[in-house]
DNA sequence: CACACCCGTTGACCCAAGTCAACCAACATT
DNA sequence: AATGTTGGTTGACTTGGGTCAACGGGTGTG
């Protein structure tokens, strides 16, 4: 069993005008006015410590996140224990857009490493968004995408082989470390084998497994969490030619 | 290769206000002051034919549609022909928030029936929102519902076994099908099972096989598309005892 | 700084679902 | 009513990934 929330609510007014995530996060698009309005918005920073909930599901929905510093995952469980990771979060994406619908959140939220969240009350966003013109739609897109990229998941485990995931998988990594300003080619990945394994659908000796294969065929040199991709586009092949297929 | 889209915009105006699908609907939980407002929103309704695209991946953005009358499927095609169901519609329900993030949509929406659906254009209803208390809330809820039913067919796609994937799917239906004033336990499929399985995760012989397993013991009647369920409650415990496991 | 414990790797074996094929029932077309 | 076509079922066989087990290397905690 884990440990509880110990939520480190820290008085610091986190700025958006001042962060330099805004082109990865809710802000990005809106003009220098728009933004200086935004400061409102944000309520407050919270520490999560690795490991620990920034919320669960069931509890009630007050706010969205957007990540400050650090990683988390999001996972489903069922009764009978089983786990479904439905997502790896990185700095500037948002987290929280499922408690919306019934007002409490329907997955959990744990932070993969020490992290830092920007507090966003729901109300106040509903309330700015009738009033700052940029903020609504821009809040549109980040669900949108949401449900974009949750389609590209379906794929992934509705239609790809076991190799073809983690294929895709590294490159969604290596695409989104890129537009941190990281290398696309060589990162510390922060979930363990079990987790990528829950959330490509896969057990998590076959994540090993392929790891060693993608090693063994060149493509990948791997050595625990820390991954040097060595030929992208043949990764990127490895997913668009169902080789075994007939 | 399917025709391609012969659209029929009717000038028929649709009133929300007079729409027996409105507690389904985007206007669910409007006031009637509110819901009268709204009738400006809906433009027109466009009629499509069984087999007939609403939109495709790739098509820009302009509107998203309630399903006025019939059903959908969305789907996402691999370069190499390879397709994943993402969803079925059915009335009440709302087609088109994909397109929102990149302003072009990104599946393809097929109608599994001749169909009925209610066009709103999105300038329109952002702008709206902007207006109408209650439309921002309900958008915002309508789109988060969508993340969580995602989220639901990860857990499906990554966690359960062939039974357990159909039994959550026809339970599925049958919710939906109650909450639309049917029968909760008998109905007509309106996809193949070449689509069921896309969507679960199957090929259409496991679907196949699962259905007369079912049958045979005693938990379904089926014939076709027909499906008389026979045992609610045992179709629900299949789902969350995973017999098969240790 | 030592000692668990967790995490990752690898091998041997197994089974659920995929593949291939044959066949039949609906349904659409003429 | 005849015929072609699509959709669904079932059987025999194969296989990709799961299961179980053993082991070794890291690393975080006391």
């Amino acid at each position: 069993m884990r440990a509880s929330v110990p939520i480190t609510v820290d008085g610091l007014k986190s700025a958006c005008s001042q962060c330099n995530l805004v082109e990865l996060c809710l802000p990005f698009g809106m003009s220098d006015r728009e933004l200086s309005r935004l400061d409102e918005l944000v309520g407050a920073r919270r520490k999560v410590k690795r490991q620990h909930n920034l919320y669960r599901a069931g509890d009630s929905f007050e706010a969205i996140y957007a990540i400050r510093a650090g990683s988390f995952k999001t996972d489903v469980l069922l009764e009978d224990g089983r786990e479904q990771v439905t997502g790896f979060q990185m700095t500037g994406e948002i987290l929280g857009l499922d408690g919306i619908s019934t007002e409490a959140h329907s997955c959990n939220a744990v932070a993969l490493e020490d992290s830092e969240v920007c507090v966003i009350a729901y109300d106040k966003l509903e309330q700015m968004s009738h009033e700052i013109e940029g903020l609504q739609l821009q809040f549109h897109k980040v669900m949108s995408r949401e449900i974009v990229r949750d389609h590209g998941v379906m794929m992934l485990l509705g239609s790809m082989r076991a190799e073809e995931r983690l294929a895709a998988f590294l490159l969604n990594m290596s695409q989104r470390f890129t537009a941190r300003g990281f290398s696309p080619s060589e990162f510390n990945l922060r979930m363990t084998r079990e987790e990528i394994g829950s959330y490509l659908g896969l057990k998590l000796e076959t994540v090993s497994r392929a790891f060693s294969r993608f090693q063994e065929d060149g493509l990948i040199a791997v050595q625990q969490k820390h991954v040097h991709l060595l030929d992208l586009a043949g990764l990127k092949r490895l997913i668009q030619h169902q080789h075994g297929a007939r």
